[in-house]
DNA sequence: AGCTAACCGAGACGGTACGTCCGGTCTTTGT
DNA sequence: ACAAAGACCGGACGTACCGTCTCGGTTAGCT
C-alpha cells in the first residue's frame, strides 16, 4: 500500500478511529452496503484524510481486518488433527456473520481488484501460509507426517473445502463434519512404509 | 426468479439480445466495470426491460453463464484420475481471464447477495455436482473407490484447492500440478483392505 | 443555453420546483452561499437533473431571474424624466438587497464566466435596451429629444451612474440624488436651435 | 486589514513572493481559477503566512493590484475632453484583458463580499475620485466647466458608461466612442450664461 | 552572544461542495 | 398494448479547495 503522503505526519488518532469505525459499520450493515462517506462520518474524519491514506475501500477493510485478525500462529499441542480442528474452527467463525462480514466482502472485492487481490495475498495470507507449513515441518519432524509431503498441496486439501463450501453456499461443515474433513486430508499425508 | 409480468408474452429476441450483451460486455469490461446500463446499450433494449425479468446484474450473468455452458457431464473413460484430471482443466478454464470473467465475477457477487447465492448453487452448481457424484458412484461400482467414500468430502478434497488458490490468487496449477493435487485427493478414498 | 437531452421529454414541475428553490434560497443565503445541492434539497430534485438542463448555478439564477423579472416596457406618460425616475427606481429596487441578491450574484459570476455572460446580456438585457430605444424615438417624435441623438451613448449616461455606483458601492441614490442624475444625463441631448 | 501578529517580524520578502505569484498566476489562470493553494505553491510560502496577513483572496488580489497600479494622478494638459480621454483609456486598458483579468474578478468579488467591497472602495478607489475632483476643481476654476457642478453626478457620467459596458459585455469603446461619450458627458456640465 | 519568542515552510486535518455515475422507478411516445 | 427511449430521484463516488491546525527550523531582537 504505498502512501505518497509523508507517513511521519499521520494523524494516529484518524487512523484508529477509521479503522474502528470500518469494523463496526462492516458487522452493522455488510461489506457491500458501507461506505466510504460513511466511514468518514462515523469515525469524525474528512473522506479525503482516507483517500490519503487507503486507495479503496476494500484497503481500508483489509487492514482493518489485518489489525483485528492479528497473526495467530498455529496452535501446537502434539495431536496435529485436533490442531488442525482448532485452527480451522477459527478461522470458519471469522468467515461467519456477523463478523464474517468484513472478511467475506474483502475477499468479494479482492475476486474483481488486482490490487487489493495482491495486498490480500501478501498481508493477510501470506503469514498465515508460513504459520501453516511451520506446523505441518513440525508434525514432520515428529513423525506424523510424511517427510516429502508436499505442503502446498497439503495447504490446499486442508483449507480447500472450507472456502469451497464458502463461495457456493454449501454451508460450513459442523464440529464432526470437520472432523471428518481433516481425518481424510491428512490420510493422504501419513507417513508409509517403504513399498517394498 | 420470481417473474411477476407474463413470461407468455416475454420477448425472446430481447432476451437473446440482452444475454449476448452481456456476455460481450463481461468479457470486454470485466464483471465489475459491467453495468445495467450498458448491457440496454448494447442489446438496444431499455433498463426497464431488463429489471422486468430480472432482479439484477448478477441474475443476467447468471442466467447468461448458464445459458453458454450447458452442464457437461463429468467424462467416464474409465480412469478416474484422468477424468478428473480433464475435467478440472475445463473448470480452471472457466475460471480463467479472459472467459473467468463473468463466472468469477458471480462468485464474488454471490458472496454479498444471498439471493443471487441461491439461484447460483441451484442451477449451476447442484447439476455438476449430481454430475460428480455420479461419475464417483460409477468409480466405487469399479472398484477405484472405497464403496463407503464420503463424496460430499471427496467434493471439497477435488474441488477445493482449486478454489482456493482462486480465491488467495495463489495461482491456478498447471498440468503436473493437478495431477499431483488430484491423486492426493484420491488417495484419501482408496479402497483398502480390511483393517484386521 | 444548449440542451444536449430531448426537451420534449422534460419535467415542467421539476423545472418550476428548480427555479422556486433558487430564488428562494438565493434571498436567505445570498447568491455566494447559494449552492447546486441545496437548490436540489430545496427543490426535491437530483443534481443530475439540474446539471442535465443548467450548465452551472449561474445559469440556473439567470433564468430564475428572467422568469421571474419579466421584461416590464419603459413607462410612457409623456414625461421622458418622470419616466426614467421611475424606471430606475424599479432597477434600483432589483439590486437592493434582499431582492438584489440573486441579480448581483448574477452579475459578478458573468464577470468571470463569458459564457454566462453571454447568456445575461442575450436574454436578460438586450430586450431591457430594446425597450429603452423604444421610448427614446418616441421622445424624440415628441420633441423632447434631439433627433439625432446618439442612443447608445445615452444608455450609458442614464444606467451607467448607478452600476458605477454598484460596482464600487458608493450607495444608490435617493429620489431628489436620482432626479439629478437624470436631468444632467437627459441634458446631453436636448433638442438644441441650429446654433447660428 | 487588522493584523493579529507583529507586523514588524514580517517577512517582506515573502510578501513580495506572494504578490508576484498573485499577479502572475491571475493573468494566467483568471481570477476565478486563481486558488490560494496556487498562489502559495507558486510563491514557495505556506498557505497559513497568505491566511495570517490577508483574510482572504480577494484581499491579496486587491493588494497585488494595489501595489501594482499606483495612484496616477488625472492628466492636466489644459484640455479637459482630451485629459479624460487619455485617462479613460488607461482605465479601460486596466479592464481589459489580460491585464484586466485582476481588476475585474476583484470587482466582481467586492459585489459579493462587503469587508472588501470596503477596501477596494478605500484603498483603490477613493484616491482615484480625490485625483478626479481635483482635476475638474481645475477645469471649474480654468471656467471650463460650470463653477457649480455637482462632481458627484459628473464621476458618475464619466466613468460610468464605462462600467455599464462591462457589466453587461456591450463591449469596450474604442477611441472615437470615448471622445464622443466623453463630450456628451462633459456637456451637461459646461458654463452656462445666466439663464433669464 | 545567547535566548527566546515569532514567524516561517510544509502539509495533514475536518469540512463543504463539486460534477459524475449508476441504480432502480416512472413517464412519454411511437408503432 | 407494448416496449424503446430516456428523464427522474437518490446516493455514493473521488476531487478540489477552503481555512485551521500542528510540526520542526530559522531568524530577529531583546536581554
Amino acid at each position: 500500500m504505498p502512501e505518497s503522503p509523508n507517513p511521519l505526519r499521520r494523524s494516529e488518532s484518524s487512523r484508529r478511529a477509521i479503522l474502528d469505525a470500518t469494523l463496526k459499520l462492516c458487522a452493522e450493515l455488510g461489506y457491500g452496503r458501507l461506505t466510504v462517506e460513511a466511514i468518514a462520518a462515523q469515525a469524525g474524519v474528512s473522506k479525503k484524510t482516507i483517500y490519503r491514506w487507503w486507495p479503496s475501500k476494500g484497503a481500508v477493510v483489509l487492514e482493518a481486518v489485518d489489525d483485528m485478525a492479528a497473526v495467530a500462529a498455529h496452535p501446537n499441542t502434539g495431536d496435529l488433527a485436533a490442531d488442525f480442528h482448532s485452527q480451522l474452527t477459527t478461522v470458519i467463525d471469522l468467515l461467519t456473520p456477523p463478523k464474517g462480514s468484513a472478511a467475506v466482502g474483502l475477499i468479494a472485492e479482492a475476486l474483481q481488484d488486482a490490487d487489493l487481490a495482491h495486498d490480500l495475498r501478501e498481508r493477510l495470507i501470506r503469514p498465515r501460509i508460513a504459520s501453516f507449513e511451520e506446523r505441518m515441518r513440525q508434525a514432520q519432524r515428529d513423525g506424523q507426517l510424511a517427510p516429502d509431503a508436499d505442503l502446498d498441496v497439503a495447504l490446499g486439501l486442508i483449507y480447500g473445502p472450507i472456502y469451497h463450501r464458502l463461495i457456493f453456499h454449501l454451508g460450513m461443515p459442523d464440529a464432526e463434519q470437520l472432523r471428518t474433513l481433516i481425518d481424510h486430508a491428512l490420510r493422504a499425508f501419513e507417513p508409509r512404509p517403504p513399498t517394498q
